[in-house]
RNA sequence: GGGGGAGUGUCCCGAGCGGCAAAGGGGGCGGACUGUAAAUCCGCUGGCUGACGCCUUCGUAGGUUCGAGUCCUACCUCCCCCA
């Protein structure tokens, strides 16, 4: 179905990562030839990457599988200028008191999906972790404005469709938010000059902001750059990915455990299936052709192996296979999974007897003493697998099972294990 | 600088004659049906309480009133028009 040369292309194109490619076969014939770097840039808002940059990052770990070298730009030096709307001065410094700290979290991320050097083993395409503070956080203002500054027209600028809407909205666009696309620009530019980066990727939304440093690239060093954006990718029904009621999905551990993200997959729509065992996993592509052509009831087959699989690459195999034994055991053998969360109490409470209300807030269930008997008037509370009626009802030491917990049910999804200690 | 408009259930949007725990939607959660899916239907979607009830919520701070999301004053933030 594809064109392309390079394994590089093929891979991307034949999994669906490809929405837009500027100059595709000039960038296809050097993938072919040479050792590309690319990059992508990640902001560093929050203290660990979420499932809507897996596949950002999805894309590098292919480009540096097919010989090519990624860079991982973290926005430091944006990240603290940052959306100016609605924030105010104390907020802002505070953002940059932690970018460290979220810097920590997010390089712990991609460390589990890129390959970097490391002394003896070094190679040609070992990723690099950048940081544009490194160099945006010195610009000299005249300096800058008379390197980069003069080859931006604001004509052509007015002619982006991001800035184009916002005018002809007659919406507020802050001097600072139209500067941003100067600064992709050159962390672009910056890029080539000290790693000879000549690629940038990101997703479809960003490819006004590519273009432009490949524009600069041009004018200051005569180079040849190139764009490549990926879709932008929501379920079937149209929801954005990631959200769940628990909030974002994100990649951390401590954040997001092994088994929640596992159960994030495990409940992709159908249709979505095949198109996220492509983008997300790294099952050769007949493999998913054959998972995605099951139908029914058998679906479920393939959506265990995306959990399996879309887990292992973030958490490894140890703990994907635990998660999806825990859920085996507890979805389909009605039993108690070892990794199920777990929420330790004392004996000498449970001696006392707990209150069903108290208990489910503590396992962290539900909110509020409101919601629990909510949900007991809707028949959603059980424990043991034993339906609650009473919000009366309470916990005591007749309820450890054998396997020494007591399992707390909301709903047939949501469970979490009770530990005296 | 002058004039006009807006900020509402802390997930979002959005109605709201001085009696309001506050319409409606989206989203979310739960139930039924299923396959841990989608679609559909039903219920729930401030806190405490067994319950009467009490407490906290409509940008911030005051005020008028038996009673304020609603009226008045000042302030903050955002938007529009004029300069």
């Amino acid at each position: 179905m594809s064109a392309y040369k390079s394994d590089f292309l093929n891979v991307l194109a034949g999994r669906g990562f490809i929405h837009q490619v500027s100059e595709p076969e000039a960038l296809d014939a050097l993938a072919c030839s040479a050792t590309i770097t690319a990059y992508i840039g990640f902001d560093c808002t929050a203290p660990s990457l979420h499932v809507g940059s897996l596949l950002p990052i999805m894309l590098l770990r292919w480009l540096q599988q097919t010989g090519h070298r990624p860079i991982a730009l973290m926005g430091g030096g944006t990240t603290r200028v940052g959306d100016p709307s609605g924030k105010d001065e104390s907020r802002r410094l505070l953002a940059a008191a932690a970018i460290n700290e979220n810097l920590k979290g997010m390089r712990a991320i991609f460390t589990r999906f890129l390959r970097f050097g490391e002394g003896a083993h070094a190679a040609a395409n070992d990723a690099i972790m950048a940081d544009n503070a490194d160099w945006l956080n010195t610009l000299n203002y005249i300096d800058f404005l008379r390197e980069v500054g003069r080859h931006f027209s604001i004509n052509r600028m007015l002619a982006f469709d991001s800035v184009k809407l916002r005018l002809e909205r007659q919406q507020e666009l802050s001097f600072l938010e139209f500067n941003y696309m100067i600064l992709q620009a050159y962390d672009f530019v910056e890029l080539y000059r000290r790693y000879g980066c000549v690629l940038q990727m990101g997703g479809s939304d960003q490819w006004g902001n590519i273009v432009n440093g490949i524009d600069l690239g041009r004018r200051l060093h005569n180079a040849q750059f190139f764009a490549l954006t990926s879709p932008l990718i929501t379920t079937s029904s149209g929801a954005k990915m990631g959200k769940t009621a628990a909030g974002a999905v994100w990649l951390n551990a401590d954040m997001v455990s092994p088994y929640d993200y596992w159960q994030y997959w495990r409940n992709t729509e159908d249709a979505d299936v095949g198109r996220f065992l492509k983008l997300f996993t790294v099952l050769p592509l007949d493999e998913i052709a054959r998972l995605a052509a099951l139908k029914g009831e058998e679906i479920n087959e393939a959506k265990k192996v995306l959990a399996t699989e879309a887990t292992a690459l973030v958490h490894g195999r140890a703990a994907a296979d635990e998660a999806a034994a825990t859920a085996r055991t507890t979805f389909e053998e009605g039993g108690l999974g070892a990794s199920l969360p777990t929420v330790q109490v004392s004996q000498a409470e449970l001696k006392a007897g707990i209150g069903v209300l108290t208990a489910f807030v503590k396992a962290g269930l539900a909110a509020s003493n409101g919601e629990v008997r909510r949900a007991i008037a809707n028949n959603a509370i059980m424990i043991n697998d034993v339906r609650v009626t009473s919000d009366k009802a309470a916990i005591g030491e007749a309820d450890v099972t054998p396997g020494g917990v007591i399992k707390l049910s909301l709903g047939r999804k949501r469970h979490v294990l009770l530990k005296p200690v």
